[in-house]
DNA sequence: CCTTATGCATAATAAAATTAGGTATAATAT
DNA sequence: ATATTATACCTAATTTTATTATGCATAAGG
């Protein structure tokens, strides 16, 4: 599993914690697998996120207090859900407010660029 | 000298080189100061590149054939000016607009957030 | 004269993602 | 029946990138 099939990959680093963070906020519960698969959905395949980056996030999140775990027995596997703490929740609000304003940023510092009026503004 | 003051900086890893790029694309020429001055300013403040990121890529770049460089003397000072190759402003331009991309992908992810009519649609 | 600005650079550390595994159950297709 | 794919968790080694902390040197300003 790969972040971004897109071109090169290197902007997605970074962003990730707000993604996950954001996704919760969202969806109020979801586990490790859900979120790479939402995340793949939603994009269009643009943004996928690999194992190796989600679960030590994950743990470091709850390590944090940003996120609770419950488990869940589904036949015989165990799923681990993840839920936001009110902290985690407060974080998920600043991060995707910082993400928006930092791509405002960018966009007008990279240039030039004109959003299209398709997208929702 | 510090990557962005906003609130955490995360969400600029990954940036820098598109950054750079763009900027030497519009700029035509700049040496490495002068950049970090130059996006200081442009974003007022929001984004500020630590000289301990910034010459170690423009080095790699330059070695990856992105940059060319040439040195002009200023009084006793010599200043190195970097400058795009061919293949170098290719990838301005498709960092460019893989950021412009990703950050729509990003923002529809997120969600739900509505653009500031007041930017640049 | 001292401090700030200009201007380059690197080394040690830390943080984060990639790559590449490993384990196991469930479902589907051959 | 069996092989493959999907679901579902995880971690370790490596690489990449940025931070932090320096160092050196000239120029300008108070």
């Amino acid at each position: 599993m790969y972040i971004c099939l897109m071109y090169s990959n290197e902007l997605i680093k970074g962003t990730l914690k707000t993604i996950v963070l954001s996704l919760l906020a969202k969806k109020g519960r979801m586990y490790g697998y859900e979120i790479t698969q939402h995340v793949k959905e939603e994009t269009d395949g643009k943004i996928q996120l690999t194992e190796g980056a989600l679960y030590p996030l994950l743990h470091r999140l709850e390590a944090e207090g940003l996120l609770d775990t419950e488990k869940e027995n589904i036949g015989k596997r165990v799923r681990k859900y993840y839920r936001l703490t009110d902290t985690g929740n407060d974080q998920a609000t600043s991060l995707a407010a910082e993400f928006h304003e930092f791509s405002q940023t960018m966009n007008r510092l990279l240039n030039n660029f004109s959003l299209k009026p398709s997208y929702n503004v």
